[in-house]
DNA sequence: AACCAGGCTAAAA
DNA sequence: TTTTAGCATGGT
């Protein structure tokens, strides 16, 4: 079943998406692949889409199974009305922040399946994106189909030597299989921690053998989909420092949440974006 | 060939 | 409470 959907480029880039550190496994297909020249696909849960910009209508053609139409809406989180919100930051005078806007048009963010932003965000410790790329594919082809992500019934019980030798995972491995064990006992209810309020659900991630504040903010942002979430990697450290050098970062912090309000997350993927492309 | 990467845990101070 | 060593491993 194909979806059209009318969306300018300002509303909607896959590129900018894909390669903005959000999401890991959405890709452009080889040129062809459906009889269309750009075709992209994203995978999320038991959900499958492909996508690509249809030039006759000029809208974007979204190919999906019916009941997973309304899954993929919520996906791209087509409801926010980022365009407006981009006026705002026109508006105003963060030099750095309008640059990161005019590098990264088209930025959205997601909401994606919980366990694998869960289990993702765990593998980007102390690591680099290609490498993180690399080693979700290898768990999705070894322990999966290929395509969907591996359930927490079958990584918790891969012998964690096993779950070491060719993925990369390192000493993540046995927060993995931790994680997984309690996903399947029920001690981690990732539905549940998600409708709890900020607070709470950070908390409770914290807590988490695994899992720090970064790492909590990420899943909080890509898989709950709190937009106040302001996740700091090493990248936004040096943000903070180079590019705010006014401000102190407790300053800086309460200038975003003060002038962003609803918006820090989607503030932070633009200039995470904008400041891994210049490098 | 060192240093870095979407950091965290646990021990030390 | 805040600071720091150690961590697996490939990318740059």
């Amino acid at each position: 079943m194909v979806f059209s959907k009318s969306l300018s480029a300002e509303e909607f880039n896959p590129e900018v998406i894909m390669n903005s550190g959000q999401v890991f496994r959405m890709k452009r297909e080889i040129p062809g692949a459906h009889g269309m020249p750009d075709t992209y696909s994203a995978c999320s849960g038991d959900n499958d889409v492909y996508f690509y910009l249809n030039k006759d209508n000029d809208t974007w053609d979204f190919v999906c199974e019916e009941a997973q139409w309304d899954f993929w809406q919520r996906y791209f989180d087509f409801e926010t009305d980022y365009v407006s919100f981009n006026d705002s930051v026109r508006a105003s005078s963060d030099k750095f922040l309008k640059e990161s806007l005019m590098d990264s048009f088209g930025m959205r963010i997601l909401r994606q399946d919980l366990w694998e932003v869960f289990i993702s965000y765990i593998i980007s410790q102390n690591n680099n994106i290609p490498k993180i790329k690399k080693s979700i594919q290898v768990l999705c082809d070894r322990y999966s189909d290929g395509i969907h992500f591996p359930k927490p019934d079958v990584l918790a019980f891969i012998p964690e030597t096993e779950l070491m030798d060719g993925t990369a995972l390192g000493y993540r491995a046995d927060y993995i299989i931790g994680v997984s064990k309690g996903v399947l006992d029920g001690s981690i209810d990732l539905e549940k921690i998600s409708s709890l309020p900020y607070d709470e659900a950070y908390n409770a991630l914290i807590k988490i053998k695994g899992i720090g504040p970064k790492v909590a903010n990420c899943i909080m942002l890509y898989g709950f989909h709190f937009m106040e979430s302001y996740p700091i990697d090493t990248w936004m450290k040096k943000i903070i420092t180079e590019d705010y050098s006014s401000y102190s970062k407790d300053e800086y912090l309460n200038y975003i949440n003060e002038s962003y309000i609803g918006f820090q997350g989607y503030i932070q993927q633009l200039q995470f974006y904008h400041k891994r492309k210049k490098k």
